[in-house]
DNA sequence: TTTAAAGTCAACTATTTGTTGCTTTTAGTT
DNA sequence: AACTAAAAGCAACAAATAGTTGACTTTAAA
Protein backbone atom coordinates (compact mmCIF):
# COMPACT_ATOMS: atom_id res chain seq x y z
CA UNK A 1 0.00 0.00 0.00
CA UNK A 2 2.95 2.50 1.29
CA UNK A 3 4.97 2.62 -2.09
CA UNK A 4 7.81 4.02 0.54
CA UNK A 5 7.98 1.38 1.96
CA UNK A 6 7.91 -0.75 -1.50
CA UNK A 7 10.60 1.64 -2.45
CA UNK A 8 12.92 1.34 0.65
CA UNK A 9 12.29 -2.22 1.13
CA UNK A 10 13.58 -2.93 -2.87
CA UNK A 11 16.98 -0.67 -2.56
CA UNK A 12 17.46 -3.05 1.07
CA UNK A 13 17.27 -6.14 -0.73
CA UNK A 14 20.08 -5.33 -3.74
CA UNK A 15 20.96 -8.41 -6.07
CA UNK A 16 25.16 -8.99 -6.54
CA UNK A 17 25.01 -5.87 -8.47
CA UNK A 18 23.30 -3.41 -6.49
CA UNK A 19 25.31 -1.87 -4.26
CA UNK A 20 23.03 -1.66 -1.01
CA UNK A 21 21.00 1.21 0.25
CA UNK A 22 21.41 4.38 -1.92
CA UNK A 23 19.75 7.83 -2.52
CA UNK A 24 18.71 7.72 1.09
CA UNK A 25 19.43 11.25 1.34
CA UNK A 26 17.91 12.27 -2.27
CA UNK A 27 14.93 10.28 -1.49
CA UNK A 28 14.46 11.56 1.98
CA UNK A 29 14.44 14.93 0.58
CA UNK A 30 11.58 14.69 -1.92
CA UNK A 31 9.84 12.52 0.37
CA UNK A 32 9.41 15.29 2.87
CA UNK A 33 9.02 17.90 0.38
CA UNK A 34 6.16 15.81 -1.49
CA UNK A 35 3.97 15.33 1.57
CA UNK A 36 4.73 18.74 3.31
CA UNK A 37 3.22 20.30 -0.03
CA UNK A 38 0.29 17.32 0.10
CA UNK A 39 -0.09 18.72 3.45
CA UNK A 40 -0.36 22.82 2.56
CA UNK A 41 -2.56 21.88 -0.56
CA UNK A 42 -4.79 20.07 1.43
CA UNK A 43 -5.31 23.40 3.46
CA UNK A 44 -5.56 25.72 0.54
CA UNK A 45 -8.05 23.80 -1.69
CA UNK A 46 -9.26 20.85 0.59
CA UNK A 47 -9.55 17.31 -0.47
CA UNK A 48 -11.54 16.83 -3.36
CA UNK A 49 -9.96 20.01 -5.38
CA UNK A 50 -6.28 18.70 -4.76
CA UNK A 51 -4.61 18.20 -8.02
CA UNK A 52 -1.70 16.07 -8.25
CA UNK A 53 0.10 18.76 -10.71
CA UNK A 54 -0.45 21.37 -8.55
CA UNK A 55 1.90 19.17 -5.40
CA UNK A 56 4.32 18.41 -7.73
CA UNK A 57 4.51 22.24 -8.89
CA UNK A 58 4.70 23.33 -4.90
CA UNK A 59 6.90 20.09 -3.78
CA UNK A 60 9.51 21.34 -6.97
CA UNK A 61 9.01 17.90 -7.83
CA UNK A 62 7.98 15.87 -11.26
CA UNK A 63 4.27 14.16 -11.41
CA UNK A 64 5.55 11.77 -12.28
CA UNK A 65 8.02 11.21 -9.32
CA UNK A 66 4.82 10.74 -7.08
CA UNK A 67 2.89 8.45 -8.85
CA UNK A 68 6.17 6.16 -9.19
CA UNK A 69 6.07 6.56 -5.22
CA UNK A 70 2.02 6.77 -4.58
CA UNK A 71 0.08 4.80 -6.89
CA UNK A 72 -3.10 7.27 -6.21
CA UNK A 73 -3.92 10.41 -4.93
CA UNK A 74 -5.61 8.81 -1.96
CA UNK A 75 -2.43 6.65 -1.22
CA UNK A 76 -0.69 9.90 -1.54
CA UNK A 77 -3.17 12.13 1.17
CA UNK A 78 -3.32 8.76 3.64
CA UNK A 79 0.23 8.94 3.67
CA UNK A 80 0.46 12.41 4.62
CA UNK A 81 -1.72 11.79 7.53
CA UNK A 82 0.06 9.16 8.28
CA UNK A 83 3.57 11.14 8.38
CA UNK A 84 1.69 13.78 10.46
CA UNK A 85 0.33 11.37 13.49
CA UNK A 86 3.50 9.49 14.05
CA UNK A 87 4.55 11.86 17.06
CA UNK A 88 2.97 10.65 20.10
CA UNK A 89 1.38 13.15 22.24
CA UNK A 90 2.57 14.29 25.83
CA UNK A 91 -0.31 13.27 28.37
CA UNK A 92 -1.15 16.40 30.36
CA UNK A 93 -0.19 16.60 33.75
CA UNK A 94 -1.60 19.55 35.32
CA UNK A 95 -2.18 17.75 38.62
CA UNK A 96 -6.61 17.67 38.36
CA UNK A 97 -8.34 16.12 35.34
CA UNK A 98 -10.40 19.53 34.37
CA UNK A 99 -7.00 20.99 33.82
CA UNK A 100 -5.87 17.93 32.21
CA UNK A 101 -8.90 17.76 29.77
CA UNK A 102 -8.31 21.43 29.27
CA UNK A 103 -5.25 21.22 28.11
CA UNK A 104 -5.65 18.44 26.09
CA UNK A 105 -9.04 20.41 24.24
CA UNK A 106 -7.15 23.37 24.37
CA UNK A 107 -3.98 21.88 22.28
CA UNK A 108 -6.61 20.48 19.94
CA UNK A 109 -7.79 23.60 18.96
CA UNK A 110 -4.62 25.67 19.16
CA UNK A 111 -3.70 22.65 16.61
CA UNK A 112 -6.90 23.26 14.23
CA UNK A 113 -6.04 26.93 13.98
CA UNK A 114 -2.53 26.20 11.85
CA UNK A 115 -2.88 25.89 8.40
CA UNK A 116 -1.29 22.29 7.87
CA UNK A 117 -3.53 20.68 10.82
CA UNK A 118 -6.53 22.35 9.05
CA UNK A 119 -5.50 20.61 6.04
CA UNK A 120 -5.94 17.42 7.64
CA UNK A 121 -8.49 18.08 9.39
CA UNK A 122 -9.94 19.17 6.16
CA UNK A 123 -8.95 15.33 4.47
CA UNK A 124 -10.67 13.55 7.81
CA UNK A 125 -14.01 14.94 6.95
CA UNK A 126 -14.06 15.16 3.80
CA UNK A 127 -12.69 11.71 3.07
CA UNK A 128 -13.84 9.67 0.53
CA UNK A 129 -11.12 6.68 0.09
CA UNK A 130 -10.60 3.75 1.82
CA UNK A 131 -6.84 4.15 2.51
CA UNK A 132 -8.06 7.64 3.75
CA UNK A 133 -11.00 6.58 5.94
CA UNK A 134 -8.80 3.71 7.28
CA UNK A 135 -6.13 6.70 8.44
CA UNK A 136 -8.86 8.67 9.47
CA UNK A 137 -10.42 5.41 11.78
CA UNK A 138 -6.72 4.52 12.99
CA UNK A 139 -6.45 8.10 14.94
CA UNK A 140 -10.48 8.12 15.95
CA UNK A 141 -9.41 5.36 17.81
CA UNK A 142 -6.19 6.34 19.07
CA UNK A 143 -7.77 9.80 20.36
CA UNK A 144 -10.25 7.66 22.03
CA UNK A 145 -8.17 5.75 23.90
CA UNK A 146 -5.96 8.54 24.66
CA UNK A 147 -9.04 10.25 26.53
CA UNK A 148 -10.13 7.11 28.04
CA UNK A 149 -6.40 6.63 29.36
CA UNK A 150 -7.12 10.27 30.54
CA UNK A 151 -9.89 10.07 32.48
CA UNK A 152 -9.25 6.35 33.90
CA UNK A 153 -6.08 7.94 35.96
CA UNK A 154 -8.47 10.37 37.32
CA UNK A 155 -11.11 7.85 38.27
CA UNK A 156 -7.52 5.64 40.11
CA UNK A 157 -6.53 9.02 41.52
CA UNK A 158 -10.36 9.34 43.50
CA UNK A 159 -11.74 11.87 41.25
CA UNK A 160 -14.49 10.36 40.04
CA UNK A 161 -16.71 7.59 41.42
CA UNK A 162 -15.35 3.78 40.09
CA UNK A 163 -18.72 3.07 37.98
CA UNK A 164 -18.09 6.10 35.52
CA UNK A 165 -17.70 5.33 32.28
CA UNK A 166 -14.00 6.52 30.92
CA UNK A 167 -14.49 5.96 27.24
CA UNK A 168 -17.89 7.66 27.77
CA UNK A 169 -16.67 11.13 29.55
CA UNK A 170 -14.42 10.91 27.01
CA UNK A 171 -16.40 10.92 24.40
CA UNK A 172 -18.50 13.85 25.93
CA UNK A 173 -15.90 16.13 26.70
CA UNK A 174 -14.67 16.08 23.11
CA UNK A 175 -17.50 15.22 20.68
CA UNK A 176 -18.87 18.90 20.72
CA UNK A 177 -15.31 20.45 20.32
CA UNK A 178 -15.13 18.10 17.17
CA UNK A 179 -18.12 18.49 16.24
CA UNK A 180 -17.63 22.43 15.71
CA UNK A 181 -13.61 21.72 14.65
CA UNK A 182 -14.38 19.28 12.08
CA UNK A 183 -17.83 19.61 10.75
CA UNK A 184 -17.24 23.63 9.80
CA UNK A 185 -13.84 24.74 10.94
CA UNK A 186 -15.41 27.11 13.15
CA UNK A 187 -13.63 28.41 16.27
CA UNK A 188 -14.44 27.32 19.68
CA UNK A 189 -14.03 29.82 22.20
CA UNK A 190 -11.99 28.62 25.79
CA UNK A 191 -15.31 29.57 27.47
CA UNK A 192 -17.42 26.91 25.24
CA UNK A 193 -14.29 24.41 26.37
CA UNK A 194 -14.58 24.91 30.23
CA UNK A 195 -18.44 24.93 29.67
CA UNK A 196 -18.45 21.41 28.60
CA UNK A 197 -15.58 20.12 30.60
CA UNK A 198 -17.75 21.34 33.93
CA UNK A 199 -21.34 19.90 32.77
CA UNK A 200 -19.07 16.63 32.25
CA UNK A 201 -17.51 16.49 35.08
CA UNK A 202 -20.75 17.58 36.98
CA UNK A 203 -22.36 14.73 35.34
CA UNK A 204 -19.99 11.82 35.69
CA UNK A 205 -19.28 12.85 39.74
CA UNK A 206 -23.03 11.45 40.05
CA UNK A 207 -22.75 8.35 41.39
CA UNK A 208 -24.56 5.36 39.99
CA UNK A 209 -23.86 6.73 36.27
CA UNK A 210 -24.46 3.10 34.10
CA UNK A 211 -22.21 1.53 32.41
CA UNK A 212 -22.71 1.12 28.20
CA UNK A 213 -21.13 -1.71 26.51
CA UNK A 214 -19.18 -0.65 23.80
CA UNK B 1 -29.61 28.64 -8.04
CA UNK B 2 -32.15 26.10 -7.88
CA UNK B 3 -33.07 25.39 -11.88
CA UNK B 4 -36.13 23.89 -11.04
CA UNK B 5 -37.23 27.05 -9.51
CA UNK B 6 -35.90 29.17 -12.37
CA UNK B 7 -38.23 26.81 -15.14
CA UNK B 8 -41.41 27.28 -13.04
CA UNK B 9 -40.75 30.96 -12.85
CA UNK B 10 -40.57 30.90 -16.60
CA UNK B 11 -43.58 28.99 -17.12
CA UNK B 12 -45.35 31.22 -14.82
CA UNK B 13 -44.53 34.74 -17.16
CA UNK B 14 -45.45 33.28 -20.53
CA UNK B 15 -45.54 35.63 -22.75
CA UNK B 16 -48.35 36.29 -25.52
CA UNK B 17 -47.56 33.22 -27.28
CA UNK B 18 -47.08 31.02 -24.43
CA UNK B 19 -50.24 29.03 -23.12
CA UNK B 20 -49.72 29.33 -19.43
CA UNK B 21 -48.42 26.38 -17.04
CA UNK B 22 -47.68 23.79 -18.76
CA UNK B 23 -46.18 19.93 -18.36
CA UNK B 24 -46.01 20.80 -15.04
CA UNK B 25 -47.50 16.69 -14.62
CA UNK B 26 -44.39 15.58 -16.31
CA UNK B 27 -41.92 18.02 -15.35
CA UNK B 28 -42.83 17.23 -11.45
CA UNK B 29 -42.11 13.21 -12.33
CA UNK B 30 -38.45 13.60 -14.00
CA UNK B 31 -37.61 16.15 -11.37
CA UNK B 32 -38.76 13.78 -8.20
CA UNK B 33 -37.29 10.90 -10.22
CA UNK B 34 -34.11 12.53 -10.46
CA UNK B 35 -34.15 13.48 -6.73
CA UNK B 36 -34.61 9.85 -5.22
CA UNK B 37 -31.74 8.72 -7.94
CA UNK B 38 -29.78 11.23 -6.42
CA UNK B 39 -30.20 10.04 -2.83
CA UNK B 40 -30.21 6.34 -3.80
CA UNK B 41 -26.73 7.07 -5.89
CA UNK B 42 -25.66 9.01 -3.43
CA UNK B 43 -26.24 5.91 -0.62
CA UNK B 44 -24.73 3.38 -3.19
CA UNK B 45 -21.64 4.86 -3.45
CA UNK B 46 -20.87 8.61 -1.72
CA UNK B 47 -20.89 12.04 -2.69
CA UNK B 48 -17.30 12.16 -4.33
CA UNK B 49 -18.18 8.94 -6.07
CA UNK B 50 -21.48 10.21 -7.28
CA UNK B 51 -21.92 9.82 -11.52
CA UNK B 52 -24.39 12.27 -12.86
CA UNK B 53 -24.92 9.70 -15.88
CA UNK B 54 -25.42 7.12 -13.41
CA UNK B 55 -28.42 9.06 -11.70
CA UNK B 56 -30.07 9.53 -15.04
CA UNK B 57 -29.70 6.05 -15.96
CA UNK B 58 -31.23 4.94 -12.33
CA UNK B 59 -33.97 8.14 -12.89
CA UNK B 60 -34.63 6.89 -16.38
CA UNK B 61 -33.72 10.08 -17.95
CA UNK B 62 -31.31 11.66 -20.37
CA UNK B 63 -27.59 13.22 -18.64
CA UNK B 64 -28.82 16.08 -20.66
CA UNK B 65 -31.59 16.62 -18.84
CA UNK B 66 -30.00 16.94 -15.44
CA UNK B 67 -27.80 19.07 -17.18
CA UNK B 68 -30.50 21.79 -18.33
CA UNK B 69 -32.38 21.30 -14.78
CA UNK B 70 -29.05 21.57 -12.31
CA UNK B 71 -26.27 23.43 -14.04
CA UNK B 72 -23.59 21.03 -11.52
CA UNK B 73 -23.44 18.49 -9.69
CA UNK B 74 -23.49 20.27 -6.51
CA UNK B 75 -26.26 21.76 -7.37
CA UNK B 76 -28.07 18.60 -7.81
CA UNK B 77 -26.85 17.17 -4.67
CA UNK B 78 -27.36 20.35 -2.83
CA UNK B 79 -30.91 20.44 -3.80
CA UNK B 80 -31.51 16.01 -2.95
CA UNK B 81 -30.68 17.07 0.22
CA UNK B 82 -32.85 20.64 0.59
CA UNK B 83 -35.97 18.33 -0.82
CA UNK B 84 -35.27 15.97 2.16
CA UNK B 85 -35.22 18.23 4.66
CA UNK B 86 -38.43 19.80 3.73
CA UNK B 87 -40.89 18.62 6.72
CA UNK B 88 -40.46 20.03 9.66
CA UNK B 89 -40.24 16.81 12.15
CA UNK B 90 -42.57 17.18 14.96
CA UNK B 91 -41.43 18.26 18.37
CA UNK B 92 -41.88 14.91 21.24
CA UNK B 93 -44.13 15.73 23.68
CA UNK B 94 -43.27 12.30 25.96
CA UNK B 95 -43.58 14.86 29.69
CA UNK B 96 -40.52 14.68 30.20
CA UNK B 97 -37.22 16.38 28.68
CA UNK B 98 -35.47 12.63 29.21
CA UNK B 99 -37.47 11.20 27.43
CA UNK B 100 -38.34 13.93 24.94
CA UNK B 101 -34.38 14.06 24.59
CA UNK B 102 -34.39 10.13 23.83
CA UNK B 103 -37.22 10.73 21.25
CA UNK B 104 -35.26 13.09 19.46
CA UNK B 105 -32.10 10.82 19.24
CA UNK B 106 -33.58 7.36 18.79
CA UNK B 107 -35.18 9.19 15.75
CA UNK B 108 -32.15 10.30 14.21
CA UNK B 109 -30.08 7.03 14.81
CA UNK B 110 -33.56 5.53 12.96
CA UNK B 111 -33.59 7.60 10.13
CA UNK B 112 -29.39 7.18 9.52
CA UNK B 113 -30.22 3.37 9.08
CA UNK B 114 -32.62 4.23 5.95
CA UNK B 115 -30.42 4.22 2.96
CA UNK B 116 -31.65 7.37 1.50
CA UNK B 117 -30.89 8.87 4.60
CA UNK B 118 -27.49 7.31 4.60
CA UNK B 119 -26.60 9.00 1.44
CA UNK B 120 -27.34 12.11 2.81
CA UNK B 121 -25.58 11.75 5.49
CA UNK B 122 -22.60 10.68 3.77
CA UNK B 123 -23.17 13.64 1.29
CA UNK B 124 -23.26 15.76 4.20
CA UNK B 125 -19.83 14.36 6.26
CA UNK B 126 -18.24 14.52 2.56
CA UNK B 127 -18.98 17.70 1.45
CA UNK B 128 -16.69 20.24 -0.43
CA UNK B 129 -18.79 22.30 -2.47
CA UNK B 130 -20.16 25.42 -1.45
CA UNK B 131 -23.58 24.52 -2.23
CA UNK B 132 -23.34 21.32 -0.32
CA UNK B 133 -21.79 23.00 2.27
CA UNK B 134 -24.57 25.72 2.50
CA UNK B 135 -27.05 23.24 2.64
CA UNK B 136 -25.34 21.17 5.11
CA UNK B 137 -24.53 24.53 7.73
CA UNK B 138 -28.56 25.46 7.11
CA UNK B 139 -29.72 22.26 8.52
CA UNK B 140 -27.07 22.23 11.39
CA UNK B 141 -28.16 25.47 12.50
CA UNK B 142 -31.68 24.15 12.23
CA UNK B 143 -31.04 21.43 14.27
CA UNK B 144 -29.52 23.50 17.23
CA UNK B 145 -32.12 25.24 17.17
CA UNK B 146 -34.88 22.17 17.44
CA UNK B 147 -32.89 20.80 20.24
CA UNK B 148 -32.44 24.29 21.97
CA UNK B 149 -36.10 24.83 21.96
CA UNK B 150 -36.59 21.33 23.12
CA UNK B 151 -34.08 21.98 26.01
CA UNK B 152 -35.55 25.70 26.85
CA UNK B 153 -39.31 24.09 27.19
CA UNK B 154 -37.79 21.58 29.68
CA UNK B 155 -36.76 25.09 31.36
CA UNK B 156 -40.25 26.44 31.73
CA UNK B 157 -41.37 23.65 32.97
CA UNK B 158 -39.00 24.10 35.62
CA UNK B 159 -36.98 20.88 34.85
CA UNK B 160 -33.78 22.40 34.88
CA UNK B 161 -32.54 25.29 36.39
CA UNK B 162 -33.06 29.09 35.05
CA UNK B 163 -29.04 29.33 34.68
CA UNK B 164 -29.08 26.34 32.39
CA UNK B 165 -27.96 27.39 28.54
CA UNK B 166 -30.20 25.25 26.68
CA UNK B 167 -27.93 25.42 23.42
CA UNK B 168 -25.05 24.00 25.37
CA UNK B 169 -27.25 21.36 26.63
CA UNK B 170 -28.46 20.43 23.05
CA UNK B 171 -24.91 20.25 22.22
CA UNK B 172 -23.87 17.76 25.05
CA UNK B 173 -26.72 14.99 24.26
CA UNK B 174 -26.26 15.28 20.23
CA UNK B 175 -22.48 15.48 19.42
CA UNK B 176 -21.37 12.04 21.09
CA UNK B 177 -24.55 10.72 18.99
CA UNK B 178 -24.00 12.47 15.68
CA UNK B 179 -20.27 12.11 15.91
CA UNK B 180 -20.70 8.17 15.55
CA UNK B 181 -23.59 8.55 13.10
CA UNK B 182 -21.75 11.03 10.52
CA UNK B 183 -18.47 10.31 11.00
CA UNK B 184 -18.02 6.39 10.45
CA UNK B 185 -21.43 5.70 10.18
CA UNK B 186 -21.47 3.41 13.49
CA UNK B 187 -24.22 2.03 14.53
CA UNK B 188 -25.16 3.54 18.08
CA UNK B 189 -27.08 1.57 20.76
CA UNK B 190 -30.20 2.55 23.01
CA UNK B 191 -27.71 1.87 25.78
CA UNK B 192 -25.12 5.08 24.80
CA UNK B 193 -27.68 6.90 24.05
CA UNK B 194 -29.37 6.65 27.63
CA UNK B 195 -25.59 7.28 29.10
CA UNK B 196 -25.54 10.61 27.08
CA UNK B 197 -28.45 11.84 28.47
CA UNK B 198 -27.99 10.79 31.85
CA UNK B 199 -24.39 12.26 32.07
CA UNK B 200 -25.77 15.87 30.13
CA UNK B 201 -28.84 15.87 32.45
CA UNK B 202 -27.14 15.28 35.54
CA UNK B 203 -24.61 18.13 34.84
CA UNK B 204 -27.22 20.56 33.38
CA UNK B 205 -29.09 20.23 37.02
CA UNK B 206 -26.21 21.19 38.94
CA UNK B 207 -26.49 24.78 39.48
CA UNK B 208 -24.25 27.48 39.12
CA UNK B 209 -23.85 26.33 35.19
CA UNK B 210 -22.00 29.07 33.96
CA UNK B 211 -23.26 30.80 30.69
CA UNK B 212 -20.71 30.67 27.37
CA UNK B 213 -21.56 33.60 24.82
CA UNK B 214 -22.08 31.79 21.63
C1' DT C 1 34.87 6.39 -12.41
C1' DT C 2 31.18 3.40 -12.55
C1' DT C 3 26.59 1.94 -11.61
C1' DA C 4 21.92 1.45 -10.53
C1' DA C 5 18.27 3.79 -8.25
C1' DA C 6 15.55 7.58 -8.71
C1' DG C 7 14.03 11.87 -11.04
C1' DT C 8 12.61 14.46 -15.46
C1' DC C 9 10.15 15.14 -19.60
C1' DA C 10 6.78 14.65 -23.03
C1' DA C 11 3.36 12.28 -24.95
C1' DC C 12 -0.21 9.31 -24.12
C1' DT C 13 -5.06 6.91 -22.44
C1' DA C 14 -9.28 6.89 -19.82
C1' DT C 15 -12.77 8.90 -17.23
C1' DT C 16 -15.88 12.24 -16.14
C1' DT C 17 -18.04 16.87 -16.05
C1' DG C 18 -20.43 19.91 -18.56
C1' DT C 19 -22.08 21.85 -23.49
C1' DT C 20 -24.39 22.24 -27.93
C1' DG C 21 -27.43 21.69 -31.88
C1' DC C 22 -30.92 19.16 -33.57
C1' DT C 23 -34.88 16.00 -33.24
C1' DT C 24 -38.79 14.03 -30.83
C1' DT C 25 -42.28 13.75 -27.31
C1' DT C 26 -45.81 15.66 -24.46
C1' DA C 27 -49.75 18.15 -22.54
C1' DG C 28 -52.55 21.99 -22.71
C1' DT C 29 -55.13 25.11 -26.20
C1' DT C 30 -57.94 25.83 -30.03
C1' DA D 1 -58.29 16.12 -33.73
C1' DA D 2 -54.78 19.39 -34.88
C1' DC D 3 -51.58 22.81 -33.17
C1' DT D 4 -47.84 24.65 -30.41
C1' DA D 5 -44.31 25.60 -27.20
C1' DA D 6 -41.87 23.58 -23.38
C1' DA D 7 -39.18 20.10 -22.17
C1' DA D 8 -36.92 15.53 -23.00
C1' DG D 9 -33.85 12.70 -25.93
C1' DC D 10 -29.75 11.89 -28.58
C1' DA D 11 -25.17 12.13 -30.27
C1' DA D 12 -21.25 14.38 -30.73
C1' DC D 13 -18.47 17.50 -28.59
C1' DA D 14 -14.67 20.21 -25.33
C1' DA D 15 -12.02 20.55 -21.12
C1' DA D 16 -10.02 18.93 -16.97
C1' DT D 17 -7.58 15.67 -14.53
C1' DA D 18 -5.97 10.98 -12.88
C1' DG D 19 -2.84 7.91 -13.97
C1' DT D 20 0.75 5.49 -17.49
C1' DT D 21 4.76 4.74 -20.33
C1' DG D 22 9.32 4.92 -22.33
C1' DA D 23 13.46 7.37 -23.28
C1' DC D 24 16.78 10.21 -21.15
C1' DT D 25 19.34 12.52 -17.17
C1' DT D 26 20.95 13.16 -12.51
C1' DT D 27 22.73 11.58 -8.16
C1' DA D 28 25.16 9.30 -4.46
C1' DA D 29 27.53 5.39 -2.98
C1' DA D 30 31.12 1.87 -3.92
Amino acid sequence: MNAKTTAVAKAQAGDRRTNGIQRQGRAAKVVASVLRATGEELNRVGYANLRVDEVAERAGVNKTTIYRRWPTKAVLVSDTLDSHFQTERPMPETGSLRGDILAYLSNMVTLAQTSMWRGIFTALSGRTDPEVEAVARKLYLRERAFRTRLVQRAIERGELPRAVDAELIGDMFSAPILRRLLTFGENVERDYIEAVIDVTLAGAAVAGVRNHTA
